[in-house]
DNA sequence: ATGCCTTATTGTCCTTTTGACCACAAGACT
DNA sequence: AGTCTTGTGGTCAAAAGGACAATAAGGCAT
């Protein structure tokens, strides 16, 4: 490609020749999960190369012709078998000795889901696939726990400002499990009464009109998050906050 | 590299070939400007190229030994002058159809500047350079005007709850000033008092024991923004909140 | 059936925060 | 002195937040 035809050729800079050039851009999903209300990430073991043995984030390169989002879909699936996630970007890692032997920028993803519904089947060149708990991690390859902590904690600021908790727990659910759900993610104990009357003035939860079964206790009633009430509100400028 | 030396070939996925390879990874900066209550983005005008003539972010291509935010802030310094400021990394943009003839990948940075502090010359290999106000902007090149868009909603969310605005200020500055520049970011009008009381009752502010010299009216105390104050409340979990 | 245990749900009270608005203070200028 | 403009402090009511008591519901053992 000559210079001049270059759209970016109006910076001062050098030619962008063969070996001035990135060429290795990757993926790396943060996936979480709650468990009994305990925050987990997923990780593989490396059953082959440099990183045999080790643990790390389940990601891949980005193919030419993909898209960036459609990349941590395909890797998320083919490693975990899951499929529509709430599946967010969350920041680009590319410190120059980050990766050995080869300069590599990858880029993080993250997605929820509930640990429960997935029991992990190591994919085909991994050697084992297994949540963990976020607060006994194996040593990671490369910047993997950097990026592991930093979004941990981007992930408990989100949580708290989009309701993007829900998507761990069943379609009906009481309030309580949504309760220990976010007591499960910050970390934090929340009052009952209090937690209970803030969710329910957002007006995002839709009654099913339906009662817990077969519990040796007053049962509680059901809610649904109501997609609908929550993009209504965002329209209007709505703050969730926690 | 043989296949079974790569960190990643544990993934279920294509050889990574010359064909499948991303090989333009480039930097798209948005600074803010705020001039006199209006928020301001810096535009170059490319002056060859297909995009000859056009508008768009200043950015350029990332080298292989550099860090990202370096490639960012040497094409800020290269084409402003501008060097040491707040540079944070906004988003990484990579739709397959975002640039045409190739793919890139971009990563975005922002920063926020005080727009009278930087009067513009256009460098090197630009038609022109120029602030332009948010709300009267030219068609843009590429994705930039999506780029764009999701800064100045990142931009407003993020000045609520970082004291970023203050770099837009001079070492002392009056309540009102700062209360001013808030308004012309968030673009809404505070009640004077009640800020006046918000502010002060994070302690962020010292006061300079001096007052505005040469005004019409009665003078208003200098404040300045006290850093370790706020390192000290970061640190204990502090939330800065407007 | 009765009492007991556990959790759900509602109620109350007090403190803090927010927002709207008033009033006075301090200069500068006529 | 009067007046204009902006700074600064005060008030007050509504809303939100947080601690905790009280009551409701349902299962279970006796």
């Amino acid at each position: 490609m000559p210079e001049t035809d270059h759209p970016y050729s109006n910076h001062v800079e050098p030619a962008r020749t063969p070996d001035n050039v990135i060429k290795a851009l990757s993926i790396d999903n943060l996936i979480f999960g709650l468990d009994h209300g305990q925050l987990d990430v997923m990780l593989i073991k490396h059953r082959d190369g440099i990183s045999k043995g080790r643990w790390g984030l389940p990601g891949g390169w980005i193919r030419y012709d993909e898209n960036l989002r459609d990349a941590a879909s395909r890797h998320l699936h083919e490693l975990t078998g899951v499929q529509n996630l709430y599946l967010e970007q969350l920041k680009t890692f590319g410190r120059l000795d980050r990766f050995p032997s080869e300069r590599v920028v990858t880029i993080a993803y993250y997605a929820l889901v509930s640990a429960e519904d997935y029991s992990l089947v190591a994919g085909n060149n991994a050697a084992d696939a297994s949540w963990f708990s976020v607060r006994e991690l194996p040593e990671l390859i490369y910047d993997h726990a950097e990026i592991l902590q930093y979004g941990i904690e981007f992930l408990q600021q989100q949580v708290r400002r989009r309701p993007i908790g829900f998507n761990l727990l069943p379609e009906k659910f009481t309030l309580l499990e949504l309760q220990e759900l976010y007591e499960g993610i910050l970390g934090t104990k929340l009052d009952k009464p209090n937690f209970r009357r803030k969710i329910m003035k957002m007006n995002l939860l839709a009654s099913c009109e339906e009662k817990q079964q077969g519990v040796a206790h007053r049962a509680a009633k059901l809610y649904r998050f109501d997609e609908l009430a929550y993009q209504a509100l965002t329209e209007k400028g709505f703050a969730f906050e926690i």
